[in-house]
RNA sequence: CGCGGGGUAGAGCAGUUGGUAGCUCGUCGGGCUCAUAACCCGGAGGUCGCAGGUUCAAGUCCUGUCCCCGCAACCA
């Protein structure tokens, strides 16, 4: 019986349609399905959709509509786009779906009945009109991000995960588990970061918002989204703590999760501890894959320099993106796709290497023999060298994927059609068509060529289907399986080859380049630009709360530890220092705001940044460029503004 | 002194246990004509971040130093 093969990918978050960097972790997924599947495994391929949380909440009472509407309309795209891409998960879950929300209650009830999960407090920064709890870190310049209110310090019922509890069982799992996280450095960051310094128990409940799995105990409270999200790879099988489904019990523990580097550490600390709670066995591993960046830097819609799967497909077909998303992502540091570098993989990959390759020995095929394979056994110098790397090249595929070197086997792949391609330079075929002498010579040479190809039909199955089936709809062969591939020479002689067609036509950059440019003006003039909405109206009396002062910076230095601070030194004319820290390190030097006058927030309560204690802010302006600060030299130090 | 990774040809990357520095793209030159102006061969181009050290021998080990990145912390 065929062993199983669990695996799965993130669940993609509802809140908007994702671009093509958040698109490469499927395809990545799909090309590690394809090819267990191939080799014979019983493959379950999961992925599917993050529904719940206050986020959407909100995207969907400014869109207008309910948050299941919100949530329906955008998961449905997300599923759009994994069919485009070709993609052949099993099952696409949605943390909306009614057995998955019914398993999720009864393993949060189960972890509460057996004192895993208790009832506690939570601390936080409350927003009273909003009914909101936010951290210090969600603040907008101290004040409530919703409306702009002040918060107060307050604390609310909870309920919290024993992580403590299974602090020492977890380190122990990962260091006698080598391979489970991966790659290696994502584990150091876990070990060192977070487990050793100790756990603190995770808060898994809110109040603050509805649109979540209720507890249902406890009515008001709703599940957060750790045990709601990551408990999708086990309800999709089927599991319920009052026993679960066979297909639970064939196919988990998980072989692998594939996931972003951002989420490691939910699935290596959260994920292992919820299981253990549970009683269940741990997955097998955890890869950790980088990002894929628009040339250096981050995909944002702020920034337009979003590509979408659909967009790309449309200009270049579905597998050369599933090619471009796999040959070019490292295997640890972040990676990155412009127009140019695609078209010109495409072009020096696809369509000279690979294509051209099958058409020139199509058409010899054709021309020289109507089509029909002759005997491989004439035979010459330069054959073993080519049926070696042929067969080697399996073994090297193979071994690359056990460690997810995708891109290294794709590598390997063209290698052997870098050396089909030398072949024919070395044999010559149209030489040895001229002499009827070596006809029989020349029927191998074409019939190792064909073989050749077939192996690459094959070994491209998982990288681009599509391309592998119309590979082998030229040869016209039905040898597609793994197991035709174990030797060279499987091909029948006496067979006919179909017509040849061009696999991918050359692209011509420039003019690409420039209708690509056009689209996006076309798209730019279109669409408004992003406004941030206006706040709620408030009197002048709450105005004047705010004590807004002209201020001379007296020295300012970088916060040591800190990225994005700068510390400044201010006379605000009250005779005393004010030390303020400012999060403008990225756009200013300390040079530039020295002796300069700037307007503080002077009355804005204290609070203490990387050590350092900060008494106001100064103020800035987000701008498509970056922060500027407000410049206000022409005024006197300690002059009050209203 | 928070933890970790990295600095190698114009660009992007490989370099296992120390022993002539490689790959892809680009570039220059040559060859071939079956093929999608494709294919094949060759050349140019690197003091392997910097400075020391160990060694017969170091990109590869050790020390120091500069820079970049990831995680954490942090944009009052």
């Amino acid at each position: 019986m065929a062993s199983k093969y669990y695996i799965t990918t993130a669940i993609a978050y509802t809140s908007r349609k994702p671009h093509i960097g958040n698109s490469y972790e499927i395809v990545l997924t799909d090309a590690i399905a394809r090819y267990k599947r191939m080799q014979g495994y019983d493959v379950f391929f999961l992925t599917g959709t993050d529904e719940h949380g206050q986020k959407i909440e909100e995207y969907a009472k400014q869109a207008g509509v309910s948050p299941k509407e919100y949530v329906d309309r955008v998961a449905g795209q997300i599923r759009e786009i994994c069919d485009l891409l070709n993609t052949t998960y099993d099952k696409f879950i949605r943390t909306t779906d009614d057995y998955h929300e019914k398993a999720v209650q009864k393993i949060f009830k189960k972890l509460y009945d057996q004192g895993d999960i208790y009832k506690g407090h939570y601390e936080g920064l409350y927003c009273t009109p909003c009914e909101s709890f936010w951290t210090e870190s969600q603040l907008k310049d101290g004040k409530c991000p919703d409306c702009g209110r002040e918060v107060q310090p307050a604390r609310e019922e909870a309920y919290f995960l024993k992580l403590s509890k299974y602090q020492k069982q977890l380190e122990e799992f990962i260091e006698a588990h080598e391979n489970f996280i991966f790659p290696e450095a994502r584990k150091k960051e876990m070990l060192n970061n977070f487990i050793k310094p100790g756990l603190q128990d995770l808060c898994v409940s809110r109040t603050s918002f509805q649109w979540g799995i209720p507890v249902e105990f406890d009515p008001g409270h709703v599940i957060y989204v750790w045990i709601d999200a990551l408990s999708n790879y086990i309800t999709a099988l089927g599991y319920d703590p009052d026993g679960s489904s066979e297909t639970y019990k064939k196919y988990w523990p998980a072989d692998v999760h594939i996931i972003g580097k951002d989420i490691v550490r939910f699935h290596t600390i959260y994920w292992p501890i919820m299981l253990m709670a549970l009683g269940e066995p741990l997955p097998k591993q955890v890869f950790g894959h980088p990002w894929l960046l628009f040339g250096e830097d981050k995909m944002s819609k702020s920034r337009g320099n979003v590509i979408y799967a659909d967009e790309l497909t449309a200009r270049f077909g579905v597998d050369a993106v599933r090619y471009y998303l796999l040959s070019e992502m490292p295997y640890t540091s972040d990676g990155s796709i412009t127009y140019e570098t695609i078209i010109e993989r495409y072009n020096a990959d696809l369509a000279n290497t690979l294509g051209n390759l099958v058409n020139r020995t199509i058409t010899m095929q054709n021309k020289y023999f109507d089509g029909v394979i002759q005997p491989g056994d004439c035979a010459g110098p330069f054959d073993d060298a080519l049926k070696a790397l042929a067969e080697q090249t399996v073994k090297t595929v193979d071994r690359c994927f056990d460690q997810y070197r995708i891109a290294d086997a794709l590598d390997a792949i063209f290698a052997l059609a870098h050396r089909s391609n030398k072949y024919i330079d070395e044999t010559m075929p149209w030489a040895l068509a001229k002499d009827a002498a070596q006809k029989a010579r020349l029927g191998t040479v074409l019939y190792n060529l064909l073989e050749s190809i077939r192996f690459l039909s094959v070994l491209l199955q998982p990288f681009m289907p599509e391309t592998a089936e119309r590979i082998a709809q030229q040869l016209q062969t039905d040898l597609t399986g793994y197991d035709s591939i174990q030797s060279f020479g499987a091909l029948r002689p006496g067979e006919k080859v179909g017509a040849p067609q061009v696999l991918f036509a050359r692209i011509d950059a420039e003019k690409m380049l420039q209708e690509i440019e056009q689209a996006h003006q076309n798209e730019q003039a279109a669409s408004k630009p992003d406004f941030v909405a206006f706040l709620d109206q408030i009197g002048i009396d709450e105005f004047a709360k705010s004590d807004l002062r002209v201020a001379k910076v007296k020295a300012c230095e970088p916060v040591k530890r800190a990225k994005k601070l700068l510390k400044l030194t201010l006379d605000d004319g009250s005779g005393a220092e004010r030390t303020v820290a400012s999060g403008i390190a990225q756009y200013y030097t300390p040079d530039q705001l020295t002796g300069r006058n700037v307007i503080v927030v002077a009355n804005l309560k204290p609070a203490v940044l990387c050590g350092v204690e900060s008494a106001g802010m100064i103020l800035a302006a987000d701008t498509p460029e970056g922060v500027r600060v407000l410049f206000a030299d022409d005024l006197p130090v300690g002059a009050k503004i209203r």
